[in-house]
RNA sequence: CGCGGGGUAGAGCAGCCAGGUAGCUCGUCGGGCUCAUAACCCGGAGGUCGCGCGGUCCGAAUCCCGCCCCCGCAA
């Protein structure tokens, strides 16, 4: 069985290298071209395409895949399997497959179907979540579900979680293949009275608001960690908050009401939240003992 | 040339503008106090101040020049 596979970001490095390791012939990795990134806007690979030229794995990168069918077709491969590849695919594209098209997203579907599924379900304070194997259809995230692998969410933040789920659609991959490779596959439908959608995150939406719960306030904190991050203001200076739990106390909003080693306590609307890690802007993170000590963060501090 | 902050002890920072003793908090090591402690007291170790053995100067962490690296915003 010959395998293409299409994907883009750090996150859907580890599925692909999970099935070369398992031995499985991929054939062709199809990518989004290379973007000007970081300050110096230095055109640079994406992360699948860095790695599948390091293992000597043929690149495809279409600046819009619905426009290359005919190369698509000719890469001869029997399955697609996508993971945060970044564009649409069309009718034509996905009859390119003989085996079809099956894509791995990070949430439990039907919820959380589009773009922000991981920063949603962290957002939305879910207890659990997880990565779901759909075959892909022309709606979004809307086709049959062939597996479903769940993890808890706990106090992580988005990019904790994101490990995690990396890994896990890591094994999703391999098992999906595994699964197709013994034929016809049994799917489950998906329950479209419980779908739920989410929409790019944008930086805008990180301000923090210390009048909301405590609760309210972490979820955000941990959904924008490390970006585009949660922020607010400290005296003059921006801050960028990267990880908060909720926790006992009260006192007025956005006022710290205590900091050593264990943390800068703030209080909401509702509680207080413990920030454990935060960064000034033009630092690097700081752990929150670090800014206690090296930038004399104290009690009665105002955040807003 | 998009705007801006930064590189000083293991960590985080101050000192720089108005050159002249290497400073603060934490950590660490030793000792003391305590039933006890992340508490408190006493003492110690630890720094080529990013690089150019660059320039100016009697003297540079500090002023000037060149380079490297990190980061916030914007995109």
């Amino acid at each position: 069985m010959k395998i293409a596979y299409a994907g883009t970001p750090e996150y859907a490095v580890a599925p692909l290298k999970a099935l070369i390791d398992k031995g499985y012939d991929v054939v062709a990795v199809i990518t989004q071209p290379d973007k000007p990134v970081g300050r110096k806007r230095i055109l640079t690979p994406s992360p699948v395409k860095a790695f599948a030229q390091g293992v000597g794995v043929s690149v495809y990168d279409f600046e819009k895949i619905r426009d290359n069918v005919e190369e698509v077709k000719g890469i001869g491969a029997d399955l697609l399997i996508t993971c945060a590849y970044g564009q649409l695919l069309t009718d034509p594209i996905l009859k390119a497959f003989p085996m079809g098209v099956y894509n791995l997203h990070a949430s439990l579907l039907p919820l959380y179907r589009g773009a922000s599924p991981i920063q949603s379900a962290i957002l939305a304070g879910e207890k659990y979540t997880g990565v779901t194997v759909m075959r892909t259809e022309l709606k979004l995230d809307c086709g049959d579900i062939l597996l479903v692998k769940r993890c808890e969410i706990g106090d992580r933040t988005y990019g904790e979680l994101s490990d995690e789920l990396s890994a896990l659609s890591a094994i999703a991959a391999v098992e999906t293949v595994e699964i197709l490779s013994k034929g016809e596959p049994q799917l489950l439908l998906q329950d479209e009275a419980k779908a739920t959608f989410c929409k790019k995150i944008n930086k805008a939406d990180g301000k923090v608001d210390f009048s909301k719960s405590a609760r309210q306030v972490a979820n955000l904190i941990n959904a924008f960690s490390p970006a585009p991050a949660a922020f607010c203001s400290l005296d003059t200076a921006q801050v960028n908050l990267l990880k908060a739990t909720p926790c006992e106390g009260c006192g007025e909003v956005g006022t710290v009401i205590k900091a050593d080693k264990g943390g800068i306590v703030v209080a909401c609307g509702e509680g207080a939240v413990n920030v454990l890690s935060l960064q000034f802007a033009g630092g690097k993170p700081l752990k929150a003992a670090d800014a206690v000590n090296g930038r004399k963060i104290k009690v009665g501090d105002r955040l807003d």
